[in-house]
DNA sequence: CGCTCAATTGAGACGACGTCTCAACACGCG
DNA sequence: CGCGTGTTGAGACGTCGTCTCAATTGAGCG
């Protein structure tokens, strides 16, 4: 995480900008969460710790991290996006249960040569995917079970 | 899309609903359509055929055509959510310029298999999945290549 | 054919979410 | 210290989708 930090700097460096108390109080709690989270959780979390952070200052922090790299965001379920810190070298993708919102990660390790060969065909260059499947989880599939039953 | 049409009518009626003018009205509309639309462009095509359809029953009827199975809706690209009617046994994927904003879709055989062996390792059931791949399409990378040299 | 009653509709209020504006503030630098 | 630019918070605003409710429609039935 401090090689992480560093490059949040250097980015905020480079493009003449401040590496501010509330940045860093951002940045470092989404660095804390293990998946993702939206920008209102972000914020609680946030003020949970003590910090005094408004709702515009969360957005653009966001946005400067996505920029710099270190941050993902995604549209994924319902509503809303969500955003999470980059794990390098292993990007994962989502199951979203349609009934109960669940929302399980997985590493699709045959996904990333897929993409290069379809980019390749349409004359894209690739910069990251997003993988999405919905359904059922097991829960919901026995409750479903269930109901039809009775 | 006759069969379409009896598919929809059927589910109607076997929800006790009814086919009313405007419900048939946005399933041509939706079916006329190539590609995937939103609910705005939608509204404004039917009501350029001479319908008077409110917003409320567009997003009503939609709802009803996505429980039927005609329909699927997406969340793609920056906002809102786009809908379009499904191809048999052909369901195709995005790829969306950061740039431009354009929205290319394709064919991607080889997902439905890694879509399966996944479901199977989560204990999920998939109904179906949604892959979208960010990038530069060409003319935006040919264009930010020619403003890196300036 | 007209009744009846539930389904349907349109208009607009509402809610969620994200963005924008602007005045006050903070920080680096001469 | 004072200047200038970047940053912030509060709240207004915009967009998109949902909900409410009174008016209307339409299918079934006598």
């Amino acid at each position: 995480m401090l090689q992480e930090r560093e490059q949040f700097a250097g980015y905020l460096r480079g493009q003449g900008l401040r590496l501010t108390g509330e940045r860093l109080a951002l940045f470092e709690e989404i660095y804390r969460q293990h998946g993702h989270l939206d920008a209102d959780a972000l914020l609680a979390a946030v003020r949970e710790r003590g910090h005094r952070v408004s709702r515009a200052t969360v957005y653009r922090t966001l946005d400067l991290l996505v920029r710099s790299g270190l941050v993902r965001k995604q549209r994924v379920g319902a509503r809303g996006q969500l955003f999470e810190h980059v794990h390098p070298g292993q990007q994962h993708d989502h199951l979203v249960c349609s009934a109960c919102g669940r929302v399980v990660e997985f590493v699709s390790p045959g996904i990333t040569a897929l993409q290069a060969e379809i980019c390749r065909a349409h004359g894209f260059s690739p910069a990251h995917h997003q993988l999405q499947i919905t359904g059922l989880c097991n829960a919901c599939r026995d409750e479903a079970a269930a109901q039809a039953h009775a």
